[in-house]
DNA sequence: AATGATACCGAACAAAGTGTTCGAAATATA
DNA sequence: TATATTTCGAACACTTTGTTCGGTATCATT
């Protein structure tokens, strides 16, 4: 990939970052999107086909690193929900900044349904060694919704308690004796 | 209130409904709006300053039904958040046509961003009978999300569960022993 | 019914935003 | 240096927004 490319391509994300700080995200034009990158609306078209796709470019570039299973410095036992949260929330912090600028925002539920659907498919895959008397669909939502919302907490309080305690606080909900 | 007002209101607040589930809301254009409610350009607004406001009066018009504390057939103890719950999840489903189409939308996150505020509201409120070993800012913004995913969840399974099993399966996720 | 008051219509308007095109200029790669 | 690629920027047609205003329809009252 071209220099002149992923420079451009990063202002742009840069400056779109930015502004969803300031503004809801439908308030946003393009036009102020490429004043901030310094970036030619032509150049922009090329980059990305619509506004739309600059957020679904955002919102994949954010989550693509919390998500994958590349190793960590947590240790514990794999192939368990708790170790696998642990693991996100370990990522979750190194990405702190890029989060907490995006879920604290004035357009926080958009990415939160990102982050849902991510968390859905974690705990479909996870739910199996997690047996209760509650219908499995249910489930998968209530662990969703909470976990993201714990996270948002977590970014909220700037992230004071460790990733440790807060995924204890989690399991400790959702598996309290 | 004016008769004319009342149904030019109406009659706006339905096609702006009914778009939402057709598209997303950052792209409903007012046109389509007074299109589909048969509405001058200037009548529209004059009802409505602007689109956004549309969405707080029709966000707000949903919830208040849902969250006023009127008498309702649920027989419980009063005071306490398992009743309140029921409660809620009583004028849940008395609204089911209105909240399934906005909250299963495709801006259905825009919804739950309201629904989870006046949630938020609600257990702040009853969450002193509710001593926990976990901090009070993160059972709120835990609970707030979880139930506001379970009720999506109930109304994505067409309601099947009665309320009581609904409010049986939160509370136990909560307090499981 | 007649009469004010009020709400609606619709056409026109300026302003702002969208998405595209194209030749010239800048920059990378070999 | 030569060549391919990317960016620039201005111009363009088009859509959307929000306002204005005179004329028309509807309401409540007598």
């Amino acid at each position: 990939m071209d220099r002149r490319q992923k420079k451009t391509r990063r202002a742009i994300l840069a400056s779109f970052r930015a502004l969803l700080e300031k503004k809801r995200y439908e308030h946003i034009t393009v036009q102020e999107i490429i004043d901030g990158a310094d970036v030619g609306r032509s150049t922009f078209y090329s980059h990305f086909e619509t506004k739309d796709m600059l957020l679904d470019a955002l919102a994949g570039e954010i989550f693509q690193h919390i998500f994958e299973d590349d190793p960590c410095p947590w240790v514990g036992k794999d192939g368990e929900l708790e170790g696998k949260l642990s693991h996100i929330l370990w990522h979750i912090r190194a990405e702190r900044e890029n989060l907490a600028g995006v879920l604290l925002s004035d357009s926080g539920e958009l990415f939160m349904g990102y982050f849902k659907n991510h968390l859905k498919a974690v705990f479909t895959q996870y739910i199996d060694n997690f047996t209760q008397d509650v219908p499995r669909g249910f489930l998968i939502e209530y662990l969703s919704g909470s976990f993201a919302e714990t996270v948002r907490w977590w970014i909220k309080e700037g992230m004071k308690t460790s990733p440790e305690d807060v995924a204890k606080y989690f399991m400790g909900m959702v598996n309290r004796k």
